[in-house]
RNA sequence: GGAAGGGUGGCCGAGUGGUUAAUGGCAGCAGACUGUAAAUCUGCCCUCUAACGAGUACACAGGUUCAAAUCCUGUCCCUUCCA
């Protein structure tokens, strides 16, 4: 049990968007610290969704320093509201997940978390909410629910926004935070993390706690991300994150495409530089004596660094600087292909037909407009004609590219 | 149960009988340029076809019409108000 210093308490206090109340942080070390005991620290994952971000990292990456505190995480997988499904709107067809998809998405989450968290179960638990509120009766339920106002819920920005807009706010979407809360009290949590949009959750489930006669928990919001399109948070619903356990290349290359204004915001929420490194950079940023793009690659770089190691830093940023900046094309990565599997016998074949049977997903009629666009090059040149007959390769490799991303090496392995 | 409004391409959102595969915006893709897969500009953006062209598409099922996303009937779904 170490002492809440006041060098701890700095760093624990740093980047953290709201903590209600305020100084709550402090308040709760203290009485930890008089109770010689670790603080509970909760955070709560919906088990539909088990892709991971560098959304979700910030948040995981305060609760890594409250490990290194010596206090414990409990991460709570929401099987109870899976188990419900989701009958809104347009997914109707979620299926309720049975008991082996649930343990199977959290051994993915374990496996996630570990990136970023100390796993070892004397400081990380996992618990299931389907423990305690799937044992609840309808009494309990009721009872639960009287601790509530429509007016309260109403409060909740999302759901204010959807009443005042006539789209519709299922009933059991307004008990999610109800249970939430109620997760807080199952394990007498002193902190919920999470990131701001769910500041009104966390604050019910204080409520509650209070409610129950017990101490309300800490509310520790941390900033959200802004994802890689430079508008909408980072989620996976908008297809703009970079996964934690995603290949080191497609780490880097995604996060060279975030847009430059969001360099300082990315410092400060994706990676581990020190401070020092961190001010300096955005100041040299905001006096345009840095340029942007190479304060991109130290980003990507050490982002990859954080979720790989340093080797495979240094050669994804090897690997981008070659495929893409550089204006060679010879030493480019090609993936290899077997010729004989593309041109199953024939001496040539058109163009088209050798591109859809590289990218079999698009169609034919938008690879034909990509080659019409010049989009596609051989040996370096590039081609616009669909129709145009491509040899099959014989002693030299043929070299194809289709647009930015897909490199193909043609070569004839057999004879 | 009653009344009113609504369901359009990945999303948002025009269109209320006829060059409408359907304006516009966002997202996506490509090209140019560059400082990167940033920014900016340009083009593309249902499928099949070498091409002429064809096939699907405006909740679903029918109907009227030379012609329907657009009119009619029924069904399903959503929202609001009243009970």
């Amino acid at each position: 049990m170490t002492h809440p210093s006041a060098k701890t308490l700095d760093e624990l206090n740093r980047g953290v968007a709201i903590q209600t109340p305020p100084n709550g942080i402090r308040t709760k070390l203290e009485e930890a610290k008089k109770a010689n005991r670790p603080l509970v620290v909760k955070l709560g994952f919906d088990p539909t969704a088990p892709d991971l971000h560098l959304g979700h990292a910030v948040v995981l990456r305060k609760m890594r320093q409250f490990q290194n505190a010596g206090h414990k995480l409990v991460v709570i997988i929401g099987d109870f509201t899976a188990r419900i499904g989701d009958p809104t709107g347009r997914n109707k067809a979620r299926p309720p997940l049975s008991e082996e998809a649930v343990q199977e998405n959290a051994k993915t989450y374990l496996d996630q978390l570990s990136k970023v968290l100390d796993t070892d179960t004397s400081r990380l638990e996992v618990r299931f909410n389907a423990e305690w509120l799937g044992k609840m009766n309808f009494t309990d339920v009721v009872k639960l629910l009287s601790k509530a106002t429509v007016a309260q819920l109403l409060q909740r920005e999302d759901f204010n926004k959807r009443y005042a807009n006539n789209i519709p706010i299922g009933m059991h979407e307004m008990l999610y935070p109800l249970m939430q809360g109620y997760d807080s009290i199952a394990i007498n949590a002193d902190i919920e993390m999470g990131g701001t949009d769910q500041l009104f959750n966390c604050l019910v489930g204080r409520a509650l706690q209070e409610g129950d006669g017990k101490p309300g928990q800490i509310v520790v919001s941390m900033p959200l991300l802004v994802g890689l399109d430079g508008k909408e948070k980072m989620s996976k619903s908008h297809n703009n994150y970079i996964g934690l356990t995603e290949e080191p290349n497609q780490m880097y290359g995604k996060a060279m495409s975030i847009p430059d204004h969001l360099l300082p915001n990315y410092l400060d929420l994706a990676t581990d530089f020190s401070h020092d490194t961190i001010v300096d950079l955005k100041e040299q940023l905001g006096a345009g004596t840095a340029n942007p793009m190479e304060v991109k690659k130290l980003i990507a770089e050490n982002i990859v660094k954080q979720y790989h190691d340093e080797e495979s830093a240094k050669a994804a940023a090897a690997f981008f600087y070659n495929q893409f900046q550089n204006k060679a094309a010879d030493e480019k990565n090609y993936e290899s292909i077997d010729a004989s599997t593309v041109f199953e016998g024939e001496t040539s074949i058109n163009l088209i037909d050798l591109c859809a049977k590289l990218q079999p997903d698009v169609s034919r009629t938008q690879m034909r407009r990509l080659i019409s666009s010049s989009a596609v090059s051989l040996n370096g040149e590039k081609l616009s004609d669909p129709l145009q007959k491509v040899e099959c390769p014989k002693e030299v490799e043929l070299k194809l590219r289709i647009g930015k991303r897909g490199f193909f090496a043609l070569t004839t392995n057999a004879k």
